[in-house]
DNA sequence: CGGTAGATTGACTGACATCAACTGCGGTGG
DNA sequence: CCACCGCAGTTGATGTCAGTCAATCTACCG
């Protein structure tokens, strides 16, 4: 699976396997459908807030997140979405999105019919496998809940490359080291609650302590312990390797 | 139905109902349930973090929250948990709690066995009802997320604020300009990410302009419209007034 | 080769944390 | 009944982290 390449099917199975086990019926399944991602440019909204939900997306390549802007015109990012991440099985429960979805970089993006979405719901395997997903977003939002709410700037920053590593390691878009980071650093303020100057100046203070080094769209971990230390990561709120069936 | 003897049923009931319709017999279903809730002290703990989930907890009376302690013994309180929430019904694919679950007041608090669970999963109504619930719960993370990235210690205050007047009175805990609002500042602050002296003085701020008044656990909201408008709340992500069946 | 978006740096300011002291109140025990 | 304690709330003084304003630098692109 050569990451530039992969397709719908193949990022998702490997997502839903890092945590659950899945059954070849349940792989053929997923691998069987269909369906022709459409290519996004970076900063294209998928749906905006106020709108009708319009389906499962499912991010095949690129990272998009989910934003909300304030009367001020801030945008506050509340989650990165990476390759192999989707968007609200339940969601058409509710009327109306209180949040947008929009693209950060250059995306594939799939977006599934609902007919599609109703058809795996015979696979009891799936079923469990998209609600454990769903369960560890909200777990995920939570952690950043801590992450605002208690960590000074420079110590976000960590503990959000020490998660963007984890998360894109599963679906095998990371090595042990280092990893395409395809951000702005206001995409990165804008998610971790402060200035762009300042997150400037955390990046500058995270590469002098000699963690990390970002150049190009590439971020390299040069010290993994150190950074996890420092950001007091602890990535049991990803729930990887939990691969016990209910 | 008179707030200090709710049951657990009626406090569900009204909490569902708030944003999905119920048939008849999806409500007797409910009722008919008979447990008996326990009661705790405040600051006594549900579920630790670690643990493995334990089951469905339903809050009937007074106020609990989800936590996380940092190494350095700071507790970040990511939810407020109000009568009629409940904890997770899907937490059981998970094989261990992410964060800890515990009181903030005297509480009743009502433990489903699973097998009571299992057995509303024929409701097809109640199923959808709880599956929309935790879908509002996650939404109310987000908000919490843009309240912390964004917002200024003084409007964090007053959209909590406004967030548990809509909240309650829902089910009936508040009326047009007031609450019980059993927490102390120290809760509070947890769970705004700020200093308690500065929670202190930012209550200060707004009960001198005017907005609110809170003596002996009892919040009076004087000025709604200013309070509101101040918070920059908007209550859509509650999806209260939604009960359009999907 | 100019235009533009992103990154970087400096100077200043303001918001919020920390430290520390004091108040008020309810409970408890002598 | 009063003395004492402890917890929640309140206030002042001081330091620091992070936001804002503004300028410059760089890389990329037409």
């Amino acid at each position: 699976m050569s990451k530039g390449t992969a397709t719908f099917g193949e990022i998702l199975v490997s997502k839903l396997e890092a945590f659950n086990p899945l059954t070849e019926d349940d792989k053929t399944a997923l691998l069987a459908i269909d369906v022709e991602p459409r290519r996004f440019r970076a900063g294209n909204d998928l749906v905006l807030e106020g709108d009708a939900p319009g389906g499962v997306f499912v991010i095949v390549e690129g990272f998009a997140c989910r934003y909300k802007v304030s009367v001020r015109g801030v945008r506050q990012i509340i989650a990165y979405l990476l390759p192999g991440d989707f968007c609200d099985l339940d969601i058409l429960l509710l009327s109306s999105m209180d949040h947008s979805i929009g693209t950060l970089s250059e995306c594939r993006v799939a977006q599934l019919p609902s007919k599609t979405v109703h058809d795996l719901s015979n696979h009891a395997g799936l079923v469990r496998a998209f609600r454990k997903a769903t369960l560890i977003e909200t777990a995920n939002a939570r952690e950043w809940l801590v992450n605002l709410g208690g960590r000074s700037a420079v110590a976000r920053v960590a503990h959000l490359f020490c998660e963007l590593h984890a998360r894109l390691q599963v679906v095998g878009l990371a090595d042990n080291h280092s990893f395409d980071l395809p951000l702005t650093q206001v995409d990165l303020a804008d998610a971790m609650g402060m200035s762009i100057v300042h997150m400037n100046r955390s990046l500058k203070e995270l590469r002098s302590a000699g963690f990390i080094n970002l150049k190009r769209s590439r971020l390299t971990i040069c010290n993994p312990q150190g950074l996890t230390a420092f950001a007091r990561f602890k990535s049991n709120y990803l729930h990887f390797d939990e691969k016990v069936a209910a």
